[in-house]
DNA sequence: CTTTTATTGGTCTCAACGACCTTAAAGGGA
DNA sequence: TCCCTTTAAGGTCGTTGAGACCAATAAAAG
């Protein structure tokens, strides 16, 4: 942080020359290169699916990670994070994104070649275009969110793990916010919005209680009058909805049975 | 983040030159001075105080700020918030606090005299020892949590902003999590668990409903057999108990009436 | 035309919550 | 001393919401 005045009772940290003028001395901390990291999901054909970028140098060479780059020094790291998303997904309206800020992982070691702090997001995009692996070398894809390894084996980096954190995090967030509709385009059923829970929490929900639960929520979702659509050919022709202005979901949606997540992470 | 291999299609933005060796090129990318800010809670004499030092140089000299420092090269964020906790402190085994990873700021001017990313921490700290002020010119002060400014005006910095986003995590937190166990000693009554609750909402509870509430979560709590305390004189003894080992709260607590927290912070 | 699939709506039961009341055990004041 | 206040502890009761289940509708697939 700022402010470090004091001296620490007699431990030299070199924190002290921290506040001795109107610039830092440079020799007093050790600068780190910050970087953000994007968990990309989407939803395709069923399934929860994650954005990824092959890795065509070393260190883990030819596996996938995150997509992601370095902050830019004139940019916050939401700045930075929805410009590396606008790259990454090709999306031009990237502006109406839910894009979520996750946590910081800064262990010492998570990058061989230095010391990297880096920054993670979690974003939501409803549907997917192609991923565009951008110039030359590398490839960017959709992969599915698989139970264990992603694909082809493990992440690079510590990205599995910040990979679990964002969809825990997602799953969580659906269970007493809104954000559900962040997966859906503009108009939707409510068939869709139930398959954004059951893809996520990758669980089955009742879809007579799924409803009375959304429509008795004010400001979650808003009947498009007149408009319906056949789902996917079979079955009743479907409502169409948007979504509304409300932003927490009150009381909560629950997640079935499960006691909780495993690991504590309170 | 690392694996930018890619030329991002015509745009020189410099990551090129991440992936071209075993060390990066330092004109690669900036350099940040990477900090940890505390929030640090704690109740005291009934009422939600937070850890604060006075600041004695410019920029927002004399002014409160949240305790914190720079992030050392061999130590991660979390290792530099728990090093900074014991040292504002003073506590002894700072190691069983709850120390939480809130967010990370990073807008380019939040400091006037360089380009700083902080990772921000909430803290909570069941007894409040004296605020020992470190050195020499740094005061540090526990100073009661107001709706507003606290006590003397804005804190420096973006520190407000911090201090809000933390205590709107804690409360957040109290719903779903076993968390306030954390705020009281390690022999604790349910009138003095309920407080902590009233503290950090801000509003009142119905001791016969809360008690039925907490008893039934199985692991929240576990009953010292035979043990009793006179609260602070007056009324009956009330029993005494330790925190149980359950971390989540199933179902939750949910605050009273409050539709939801008015800024959308989804 | 029959089957299949999905939406939409209804009913019923149980768990949980909130409001309220009663009793127990302490201290303070007149 | 007696009475009142205070806090803990325990109980009742009505309302609400969630979950399980059933039924009707409407369209496509065979």
């Amino acid at each position: 942080m700022q402010g470090r005045d004091k001296d620490e009772g007699g431990e030299r940290t070199g924190h002290e020359a921290y506040d001795n003028g109107e610039a830092y001395d440079r020799r007093a901390y050790e600068p780190f290169a910050v970087t953000v990291d994007l968990a990309v999901f989407t939803i395709r054909s069923g399934r929860l699916h994650i954005l990824l970028v092959e890795r065509g140098q070393s260190p883990y060479a030819g596996r996938w990670a995150l997509p992601g780059g370095f902050l830019r020094p004139d940019e916050s790291a939401e700045r930075a994070a929805r410009r590396e998303l606008a790259e990454e997904t090709g999306l031009a309206d990237v502006a109406g994104l839910h894009l979520e800020q996750l946590r910081t992982y800064s262990e010492p070691d998570r990058d061989p070649r230095m010391r990297v702090v880096s920054v993670a997001f979690a974003a939501l995009v409803p549907d997917a275009p192609q991923a565009h692996g951008g110039g030359d070398a590398a490839r960017a894809a959709w992969l599915p969110y698989g139970t264990g390894a992603q694909g082809p084996g493990p992440l690079a980096f510590d990205h599995d793990r910040i990979l679990a954190d964002a969809h825990e995090r997602i799953g969580g967030k659906l269970e007493y916010t809104c954000l559900a509709t962040a997966f859906c385009p503009p108009r939707f059923t409510l068939g869709e919005l139930r398959q954004v829970y059951e893809v996520v929490w990758g669980t089955d929900l009742d879809p007579a209680n799924f409803r009375r639960k959304v429509l008795a929520t004010p400001g979650f979702v808003e009947q498009i009058p007149g408009a319906s659509r056949l789902t996917g050919g079979r079955g009743k022709p479907a409502a169409l909805y948007r979504a509304g202005g409300a932003v927490w979901l009150h009381p909560p949606l629950l997640r079935p049975t499960p006691e909780r997540p495993e690991g504590p992470r309170p």
